[in-house]
DNA sequence: AAGCATATGTCATACGTATGATGTTGTCAA
DNA sequence: TTGACAACATCATACGTATGACATATGCTT
């Protein structure tokens, strides 16, 4: 390793020489605990010389005095996935505002979890994390999380979680499909196994289950969250000997590969297929016609998520758990079912 | 703030005590410097009780004594964006190869920019950036800069680029129209003013020049790189007294907004319109028909720019800039001109 | 004038690591 | 036997900050 800091290194020690003061001034000026120890009129000059000198208060010292950074881990599965790069960005913005820097994490390889988490907060002496969408291996040790993690879109025991109103969404959309007269009604699901995709499973059901529809095996299709792999799955399901009239996607991903397969079998949404989603974001507003889908206000979950753990982080009682609501957007995707 | 590392503090000390050693000898052995000054044996030993006792090393004080830390800063525009969520993967896992975490700063107000890259350098003691597609701003004092950072997809003065064939690109795209028959062309341009886009309107205006084409004013429109800001310039553009019959965008989310409009006014994409995009990540796929672009390997971009970095950081010498091919991706969304 | 509270500063130290300088052995050649 | 040298381990210190424990000065009360 070639760099050094050797460039830069305005210390409080020159600031107090310059200033006439002692080091310990210039630190209680800069820790903002000058009241009452420091007078305004030498606060004043303190922050002068301070300024022509350029100093920045060393970070690395500060942390290795204090025992804690501004540093939190936002922890997804995948930044390339719209959704989460939204959450990301809401996140971000809002960490910024209360002078957190985010750390990154991509966990699409599960095993690589619980070094990154344990090293990231040993190591890199990370403040707190938000889990988005990920849980926690099984033989991670929760203390290490607890009082410092929030779990978005999942649930995980004694850890505050920040919830998505998954259930009354699902409903909202299967509700949307039934009172325009489906009942042949498909279930495009994630292959990923998580808290948050099993509930869209168990209402999807459910639903059914009421109206006294029989739940069909060939209406069922598991898919990883990527187009290509979606596109073999809804090909599955649109050969079922009794044609869906309706297909409800766990996630806007997969609702790509159901436009692909729809058009490969010249089959017109809506007009032949209704087709709902669930994200809401970019991709929603991409496919032609516009899909039908449950809309997550991403940006603002990312948003509440940072406030949620600056509230964690900041007490010591445990925090509440939240739930955000869901609405249904209601796009060009869907229709009467065909005769 | 109430956190503090109280829990966590298995230091260099205990770990030397337990192994019967001083603390000079646990800081060799973990620092790699081992050799030739602690035995073997006593490397084992040393090794075996930190890893019972579950000793990590503290980063601050690592950063203290050295100088540096291992933390990179990834400045995009917006993690929103497809293109620049797939450039910071590839980044963020190569990052990870190098023991270099990843902190993620967006930039969607230029303003911010001077202060964070301020804060960070100093504050924060960042080792190194990639800048991607960002420009410092012109007051930035650029010795904090030099030999830190790479910039992607843009230059600067004295600093080293990670560039992609924009030229190269633009050109094989207009190329590839202009054989299928096109002259009337239209350009639906970014209005973010970087050398990046500023580059496809050179090469946009120069090839129809080559061919004694007119640039016709009316065939150029300017929008955000978000769909509904493109719709906005799409239409504009198919409201030409002589409709084009190929629009060139700019970036593949501008693509978005030409299909919306050609959908509105039922121009069939590729009968009647040809488009060609840039960029070729999740949007392509999932346009339809699909988009023909010029494909950006993103997640390749991302590694390659980290390696570059690494590089950089490690050498007294100035790093020589690099230049990433570019492909035209053909899909269904090009075809011969209307009669 | 003595006593005391208040206002303003400084001292000294600890945080955990890395490393040049300095021992302490043991081995081998002369 | 002694000096030289390698191999191994330790000592002492510095990195820059934050803060409880002191020190000094000023004004006010009695």
């Amino acid at each position: 390793m070639v760099r050094g800091n050797d460039r830069w290194s305005v210390t409080s020690i020159d600031v107090a020489r310059h200033a006439g003061v002692s080091q310990s001034t210039v630190s209680l000026v800069f820790a903002g605990k000058a009241e009452g120890r420091v007078s305004p009129l030498t606060q004043q000059k303190v922050l002068r010389i301070a300024e022509e000198l350029g100093y920045r208060p060393n970070i690395a010292a500060r942390t290795l005095r204090l025992g804690h950074t501004n540093i939190i881990a936002f922890v997804i599965p995948d930044v390339t996935n719209p959704f989460f790069a939204a959450v990301l960005k809401g996140a971000e913005q809002a960490a910024r505002a209360h002078d957190y820097a985010v750390i990154l994490v991509s966990t699409d390889n599960d095993q690589a979890w619980q070094g990154v988490v344990m090293d990231a907060l040993t190591t890199h002496s990370i403040e707190g994390f938000v889990l988005c969408a990920v849980r926690p291996p099984d033989n991670l040790d929760l203390s290490l999380l607890r009082g410092r993690a929030l779990i978005v879109d999942d649930t995980y025991p004694d850890l505050t979680a920040l919830q998505l109103d998954i259930a009354g969404g699902t409903q909202a959309a299967m509700q949307h499909l039934i009172e325009l007269g489906h009942r042949k009604i498909a279930h495009l699901a994630s292959r990923r196994d998580t808290a948050t995709f099993r509930l869209r499973g168990m209402i999807y059901e459910q639903t059914l289950s009421q109206l006294g529809e029989p739940i069909r095996a060939e209406y069922t299709a598991q898919a990883a969250l990527e187009p290509e792999d979606a596109l073999q799955a809804a090909r599955q399901l649109l050969q079922a000997t009794d044609i869906p009239t309706a297909i409800f996607c766990d996630d806007d991903l997969l609702a790509i590969g159901v436009y692909k397969a729809a058009r490969e079998m010249e089959l017109a949404i809506p007009g032949q297929l209704s087709v709902v989603g669930f994200g809401g974001g970019l991709i929603a507003q991409t496919l032609a016609p516009d899909l039908t889908t449950v809309a997550i206000p991403a940006g603002r979950l990312g948003e509440q998520a940072l406030e949620i753990l600056y509230t964690i982080l900041n007490t010591t009682q445990p925090v509440a758990s939240a739930l955000m609501p869901l609405q249904l957007r209601i796009g060009d995707s869907t229709a009467l079912p065909r005769p």
